[in-house]
RNA sequence: AGACCCAUGGUGUAAUGGUAGCACUUCGGUUUUUGGUACCGCCAGUCAAGGUUCGAGUCCUUGUGGGUCUACCA
């Protein structure tokens, strides 16, 4: 079957049967170094990175750092980690828009030298009053007209810091009186007196995005430099300034940024749920950051898979999490290796079993994966179910345990239900079972067809670890979609609920941060890196599918 | 409302003037030592009105609906 191409692939397709670039394809991706990534610039990675892939090209990295006030570099040293982790590389190509501070200088001088750049004293408030509106054509400022020889020298003395901070800005002069407000002489240069994260005291004045952005897109040969739909009324001013400068003319190309059901990707509201400790950090487990997935237990291919189906285009979205789901399941299903946890435990004294006695038996790691290979987990005449496996009255559908009935014990034995005991409240306390000798998984010759399959931990074998269980942050589709009503509104109380005392089979004593395991019948769970050897601490990733519970509720 | 952009099942995305397809979700079924997985199936779509054409989701016009833009943020 032919694969589909979306706008971008079709646009590089005609770029290249054109021979543009000699068919070279450098894309970039520019995080500012002021917030972890998260779920949509994961979208923005894989297809930059993606595209560079697929047309033989390279993807740079190049942190856009114009504004000393917000960047640090705890973000790039992020940013980079959770790049690679997402299984793309950048080789040789870090670099940083700071590195062109110079080359930005003399452009913007060339600029001043060619009248289409000049020194305004305005204030913030005079250049707003002056830029009119969407209905309303701007004014042009008293200081527009100013000689190119003033210019250079405001300018320089802007540069070496004679003028105080927000003085003085150098603005393109374009026209003040374009429909497109970014037309209206954009500001390109502003005064800040601040400590840059990599150039530190260098510069008093630092340049603005939209001449930043496309001069070192330039200044790097992008061919192809994508980006979201809120730049496409910039795209004339990005065209503007590689046409006035005559430098390498690199295409920008606007996409939708990707938005998902129950998530937020806003960096400003990301930092509030930080900040107002509704979430623990940046890697908290809910969160929809990059560091926060992969705490949670998301794996890399899961991630790119998703990107992959959401598609790119133009038109705004919002993407079911049912999809970043299936893709979640999907790769942990064939990779996850599966192992007993009992969450809530029912004790079961199998009194058939004689006392003393154990015995190893071999289950499988992974039945997806025949190279996974298998551990053996220890079997004994007293060991745990799940409370809800077992139902004093239980509904015609219920497979699971009930006095009477056969139920079989993953990886050992069928066991028939005699009896229960009740405790003083009239809670169901214990279980009393026989199990059928010859009905031992892999060599069933008992006869006995059972409906169920629970899974157990021995009792005398059983590790206790915490395991820490998330739902969605938000209760709300779109939080942050109510206008008036803050998106805080909508989180979720129970987002994150916390089991002590969860028995495990011995063999995930062993577990290693970044392994990922399959608790039989129950979910996805990974290590949480807050744990220690004698307090282990599991993330539940995600449940498994549950037909069941679906059915109970109807 | 000035400019720009967008509009295909519930959701996302194809079809580039020639059979509206794929995926997720929902629902139903088969298989199953995970009520998992796998497999099969059902329901369901071109925003509206005109026009061009043998033929329009696709091109044109006009509407309608939605998004973006008026930081010395990116």
């Amino acid at each position: 079957m032919e694969e589909s191409r979306n706008f971008i692939q079709q646009i590089i397709d005609e770029d290249i049967a054109n021979g543009k670039h000699g068919g070279k394809v450098i894309t970039r991706f520019p995080p500012e170094p002021n917030g972890y990534l998260h779920i949509g610039h994961a979208k923005s990675i894989c297809l930059n990175f993606g595209i560079a892939e697929e047309f033989n090209g390279i993807t740079n990295l190049r942190f856009d750092d114009t504004n000393p006030t917000t960047e640090d570099t705890e973000y790039v040293e992020s940013i980079k980690k959770d790049i690679q982790w997402l299984g793309f590389d950048w080789e040789d190509r870090l670099y940083f828009a700071s590195d062109y501070f110079n080359d930005l200088y003399q452009y913007a001088i060339e600029l001043i030298k060619k009248g289409l750049a000049y020194v305004d004293d305005s204030t913030s408030e005079e250049m707003a009053e002056q830029k009119g509106d969407v209905n309303i054509p701007g004014k042009n400022s008293p200081y527009r007209d100013r000689s190119v020889e003033e210019n250079l020298r405001l300018f320089e003395g802007m540069k070496t810091g004679v003028y105080d901070e927000g003085s003085k800005v150098l603005r393109a002069k374009i026209d003040m009186t374009s429909p497109n407000m970014n037309m209206r002489d954009p500001v390109m240069y502003r005064i800040k007196k601040t400590a840059h994260h990599r150039t530190g005291n260098d510069w008093n004045i630092y340049p603005m995005y939209d001449f930043a952005h496309c001069m070192s897109d330039a200044r790097e040969g992008i061919t192809h430099s994508l980006c979201t739909l809120e730049f496409e009324n910039h795209r004339p001013l990005y065209d503007w300034f590689i046409e006035q400068l005559g430098v390498f003319p690199s295409r920008q190309i606007e996409f939708a940024r990707l938005n998902v059901d129950y998530m937020i990707t806003s960096k400003r509201k990301l930092l509030r749920l930080v900040e107002e400790g509704i979430v623990s950090g940046w890697d908290d487990p809910r969160m929809p950051t990059i560091s926060g997935m992969r705490r949670r237990g998301f794996t890399p291919a899961s991630i790119r898979e998703f990107a992959k189906k959401v598609g790119v285009a133009k038109r705004d979205n919002a993407i079911d999490i049912s999809l970043l789901e299936f893709c979640l399941r999907a790769d942990l299903n064939a990779i996850a290796t599966r192992v007993m946890a009992v969450m809530d435990p029912l004790k079961v004294v199998i009194t058939n079993y004689p006392e003393g006695e154990e015995e190893w038996l071999p289950a499988d790691n992974n039945p997806e994966d025949e190279n996974a290979g298998s551990r053996l987990v220890p079997f004994g005449r007293e060991i745990f179910i799940e409370r809800d496996d077992f139902m004093i009255d239980p509904p015609k559908k219920y497979f699971r345990m009930a006095k009477g009935r056969h139920t079989r014990l993953k990886n050992a034995y069928i066991l028939h239900c005699d009896d229960y005991i009740l405790d003083e409240s009239g809670e169901v306390k214990e279980l009393h079972c026989t199990y059928v000798p010859e009905s031992k998984s892999g060599s069933d010759t008992s006869g006995i067809k059972a409906k169920g399959t629970l899974h157990w931990v021995s009792a005398l074998h059983a590790q206790k670890v915490e395991v820490r269980s998330y739902d969605r942050l938000f209760m709300d589709p779109v939080p942050d979609g109510h206008g008036d009503r803050d998106f805080l509104e909508f989180v979720n109380p129970d987002s994150l609920s916390i089991v002590e005392n969860v028995l495990v089979e011995p063999a995930l004593a062993k577990a290693k941060l970044g392994d990922y395991f399959q608790f039989f019948r129950k979910g996805y769970f990974v290590l949480d890196p807050s744990s220690s050897d004698d307090h282990l601490i599991f993330n539940r990733t995600i449940t498994l599918k549950d037909s069941w519970s679906k059915m109970q509720k109807k």
